[in-house]
DNA sequence: CATCAATATTGACAGACGTCGATGCGTCGT
DNA sequence: ACGACGCATCGACGTCTGTCAATATTGATG
């Protein structure tokens, strides 16, 4: 796959949006700004997203992610796809393990976007 | 539809979790805090809520919204009943027009669980 | 009351999404 | 080299979602 070096993921394109509530979001500034909420916008995204973001290091090996739920692997390993290729996960492979790591930039921004009543 | 009193919407079942990178979210609450992201995670109702809240008076009136879009006006009309099932738009009619209002609490509570990397 | 204008609801349809079982691919012990 | 393990990919399935045209509903106006 691709991984030209010009090409920004979707969690980095979002902090030059101005909030919400401040002015009215353009088209094209939507449309970067919705695959994100839409990766965090699942249950099991979410928690996903907690676990690893709260997980002492901010970062969480897979083996102990698929532990928490009661889902198939393959099904956590794409909610983890998703939640990476949004931006919002960092993945590093260590010998057999892969572990991801939560963006936290990602996050405040995006909470900034949605909430932040000043800024 | 019944309005029974104790009935909360998804958005004012939101304040009571902690951010995301302070503690794994239990699985009711990503259950409850999903709806709320999914009803958000669409570039149409992204504009919508940007263009409510950020209009004066952070209230605005569907003929105005409509014009904003180049979609038919029951798909607009579907997209601001979304918003407000969801608890991020209050709607009153007033004589033939209806105004949407933004929940800036529900926006600032969501934005403080996504973003707020403190609190 | 008849009509018109502003929103909402309904029904239909294509496409996206979440899930699973089966399978593939590296990596570590033995 | 081989087998076992951790994780990703594939293909398939049912369900949910965004959109529209058609129609209903509600309120103002003549």
């Amino acid at each position: 796959m691709s991984k030209s070096l010009t090409v920004l993921t979707p969690a980095e394109t979002v902090a030059c949006c101005s909030p919400l509530s401040r002015e009215p979001l353009s088209r094209p500034q939507a449309e970067q700004v919705a695959p994100l909420l839409k990766a965090l916008a699942d249950p099991v995204r979410l928690r996903l997203m907690s676990l690893v973001a709260s997980h002492e290091g901010g970062e969480a090996c897979v083996c102990d992610l698929n532990d928490a739920f009661d889902l198939s692997q393959p099904t956590i390993s794409h909610h983890l796809k998703v939640l990476h290729q949004a931006g919002l996960l960092d993945r590093s492979k260590r010998g057999v393990w892969v572990y991801y790591r939560a963006r936290t930039e990602a996050l405040t921004d995006l909470g900034a976007l949605i909430g932040n009543p000043s800024a």
